[in-house]
DNA sequence: TTTACATATCTAGAATAATAGATATGTTAA
DNA sequence: TTAACATATCTATTATTCTAGATATGTAAA
């Protein structure tokens, strides 16, 4: 079992008071239903390219970035980079262990 | 089981998105070693006072107040008013519930 | 019926977050 | 190499949150 200290339950918190944000994290869940195919990789396993998320958000590229980039200081998405474009997938351990966190210590 | 709407998964998280508002949360979880007893009753059942919670933070009491009444917006705690003082309790059912969405719906 | 007290609300300044345009960086293709 | 592209970072503006002092409201005691 992942340990997540207490103190990162107010920084991931933050992550997820933003709608947007918690709108990616459950598109991630099911890349398959909630975007298009890649090109140059006929599969999801390590997620999905900031494109296709900017433009499901509607959202600048900008802000986009900055959203994921928050997100993955909180460990909540994990980066991989496929030559010109970066995929982030869930972090599974450390979102089960938030969760484990907020049932014993809330 | 008690619905929480999605959507509220971020009016939630603001309110955990503070240090000061998850304390209080947590304080509340057992009021017997958080917090000396009360005057007028003898037990914690609907809660502890304004003031106690005010002191345990050290932070101003309007500010205090403006933390309980976003916690009692978001279902999060209840209050019940004896004589001068207002109490607040946890809702069990909601935090529950939210932490139950947060594993069915993130 | 004043006074004191507990809490809530109003008002405002400081701090932080949201957001996007411009620019920089890193990668691939020509 | 240059050019094109994907993403990250920088800069700046607007919006929101934090926080407390001042004030209002509600309750109980004198």
């Amino acid at each position: 079992m992942l340990y997540i200290c207490p103190m990162d339950i107010v920084e991931i918190s933050k992550v997820l008071s933003n709608e947007t944000r918690v709108n990616i994290l459950k598109w991630l869940k099911d890349p398959e239903s909630n975007f298009p195919p890649h090109q140059d990789i006929d599969h999801f396993d390590d997620g999905v390219c900031v494109g296709f998320i900017q433009d499901k958000t509607g959202l600048s590229q900008s802000t986009i970035s900055t959203y994921l980039t928050a997100m993955q200081n909180a460990d909540l998405i994990i980066p991989t980079r496929h030559g010109k474009w970066t995929y982030y997938r869930r972090n599974e351990k450390v979102i089960e262990a938030y969760i484990n966190t907020l049932s014993k210590e809330l």
